[in-house]
DNA sequence: CAGTCGTGGAG
DNA sequence: TCTCCAAGACT
């Protein structure tokens, strides 16, 4: 028996005892086969975010829209609304374009038919056709990669060494049970092979695992050295009317937090922003800063808050006060300080939000 | 290729 | 407090 099979062998049957337990998954060597829908969205969220992180937001959106159907039906601004706080809001975008291509034709079985839909790539492809349709797609994540560069001991730096681990994963990917394979893999990479202090004493593929032997694997795999992330500073403006009304805006479809609502505010620039307010008021300086991190900046945003009767902004509207939870975390950390600087208890009493946008707890 | 694009949990 | 980084896609 080759050793690619005796990997591949342990492989399952660790997986078959060891499977983690998640809403979008079927449990290992099972006759049942995942949803597709439930796959793909699963896919989608998982995409550069944890699985603690996900699991909430799947099962509030599978509840709220069973089907793709009724996710392709659903209205732009609510699945925004849903996804907020979820991040990387280009996928909520992308979902509802796959959604609305997908809900007419189905999904496609294969993998470059997946890999043509918005929001679909390399991994999100191989990654369905496997576990939903048991293609024997060779599937590539960021577990993978770890798990491909100790087994063999691959040391040249990501990015440059990802085609000789995706090599060394084909090699590995069986004919059947593809799906339960490239989960077995992921699982191992999040429980076992972990970055940092890998559990090589668990680990059912040490015998086979070239830089455990060699006692490296916990530098495994290397990455080319980081850049700077530099500090941006913004103005934001919260304004409250006295029918309750808050000002906000839907940011431009495209860019960062592109389609979500935000506060109105300036740019986010390294250089100081100047005090420009979107109508003339009492403007009342918030005295902490709000902080946040993205991914490639820092941000420190000044809240200024006014409380008016009536006003015509130069930008944004006045709009019911939607959840917070339907706002991007930064917006509403701004939203919130807002409300608390307006003397308003906001977190107890959801009862002051509108129930335009349909509020989620927090 | 390298930059853009969020967030929060873990150590 | 700080660093790392998670089931990546898109330009």
């Amino acid at each position: 028996m080759p050793e690619s099979a005796k990997i591949g062998g342990n492989l399952l049957t660790w997986y078959d005892a060891q499977a983690r337990v998640l809403p979008w998954r079927v449990p290992p060597n099972s006759e049942q086969r995942a949803e597709p829908y439930h796959v793909w969205l699963s896919e989608i969220m998982l995409q550069q975010t944890t699985v603690a992180a996900v699991k909430p937001y799947f099962e509030a959106f599978t509840r709220r829209w069973p089907d793709v159907a009724a996710l392709a039906a659903a209205r732009d601004e609510d699945v925004l609304a849903a996804w907020a706080g979820l991040g990387y809001y280009a996928r909520a975008r992308n979902l509802l374009k796959c959604a609305r291509v997908v809900a007419q034709s189905g999904f496609p079985t294969d993998e470059a038919g997946l890999l043509a839909l918005p929001g679909i790539g390399p991994y999100t492809a191989a990654a369905i056709a496997a576990i939903a349709y048991g293609v024997p797609a060779v599937v590539m994540d960021g577990n993978i990669e770890r798990v491909m560069a100790r087994l063999f001991d691959e040391r040249e730096a990501l990015p440059a060494v990802k085609p000789k681990l995706k090599a060394r994963a084909a090699g590995l990917t069986p004919a059947k049970r593809a799906g339960d394979h490239a989960q077995a893999l992921m699982d191992l990479g999040a429980t076992i092979c972990i970055p940092k202090a890998p559990r090589c004493e668990r680990c059912p593929l040490q015998a086979h695992c070239v830089s455990f032997k060699a006692g490296v694997a916990a530098e495994l795999p290397k990455r080319l050295p980081k850049k700077p992330k530099p500090t941006r500073q913004g103005v934001a403006y919260f304004a409250r009317r006295a029918d309750g009304h808050v000002l906000l805006e839907t940011r431009p479809p495209k860019g960062l937090l592109g389609g979500m609502l935000g506060l109105v505010g300036s740019d986010w620039t390294e250089e100081t922003p100047v005090f420009d307010p979107p109508f003339a008021a009492q403007w009342q300086r918030h005295t902490k800063d709000i902080t946040h991190v993205f991914t490639h900046f820092n941000l420190n945003l000044t809240l200024y808050v006014a409380e008016i009767k009536a006003a015509n902004p130069r930008a944004g509207s006045f709009m019911p006060a939607p959840a917070p939870s339907d706002l991007p975390s930064i917006m509403r950390k701004a939203y919130e300080a807002g409300f608390l600087i307006c003397d308003i208890d906001c977190g107890a009493k959801l009862g002051q939000y509108g129930k335009n946008r349909g509020p989620k707890s927090g």
